[in-house]
DNA sequence: AATTCGTGTGATCAATTATTCATATGGAAG
DNA sequence: CTTCCATATGAATAATTGATCACACGAATT
């Protein structure tokens, strides 16, 4: 009589589900965490924050690096800014980025070793 | 006369990019980084991951878990068993899964721990 | 062997997203 | 103030992708 229809799960074990459910974190979080792992999802993200890894470069110097157009890499880069990843400073006409903190470069670092004992 | 009217860049500082781009890693290899961070990009992924964390669970519990149906939750699976995040061993009829490493486990803390400083 | 049930998967659709193009903004120099 | 140039951004397009649906597969039970 209960309603049950809708998305049939069959063989649930109450006890284990429960268990992990109370662990769980919340929703609205693990949404916010995935969504900052997204943004090193990309490679040119990624390419991006390698380079700044190595020093804090221009806009139009990111764009030679990357070999690719200064307006994908300023789209980019607002998507890392709104995300806290990487900040810069003014210069003159020029806007200088650089990596917002010790995060980034471990997080890479991690990813880059994780990805490398599996070839 | 030399060709430069594709992706006109400016403002470039010769010795800086050149500098960058020789400690650049391989596209490729990036690429690949970036495909594996692209794994925890997905918030039903991550959850996956958050919850094989605790406790080892088959399928249909991770569905129970998550209130998501099972098909979207295999689907999922199949994508981290492709990167190597998750394996499985089989019991009866049913599919137990459990992360494949420690690295996936200090990943998500990383990135929880870099997303709670953000508040 | 027929049925049941947990799981895997191909096709499809809707939504998201990365890049390009054109243009706007804003600091610096004349 | 006008021009130049580095950067930012809105709109449009193309490509990627997550969820659903329908169905196949395979182990276990009868």
């Amino acid at each position: 009589m209960e309603e049950k229809d809708t998305c049939e799960v069959v063989c649930v074990h109450e006890d284990e589900v429960s268990d992990v459910k109370s662990k769980m974190l919340e929703d609205e979080f693990l949404f916010e965490v995935s969504d900052n792992f997204k943004a090193f999802g990309d490679s040119t993200r990624l390419k991006i924050m390698y380079a700044l890894s190595q020093r804090d470069l221009c806009v139009c110097d990111l764009a030679a690096v990357l070999d690719m157009s200064q307006s994908a890499i300023s789209h980019q880069l607002r998507v890392l800014r709104s995300k806290n990843l990487v900040k810069f400073r003014r210069k003159g006409k020029m806007a200088y980025y650089y990596l917002a903190d010790e995060h980034v470069v471990s997080m890479i670092e991690l990813c880059v070793e994780h990805t490398k004992e599996k070839l």
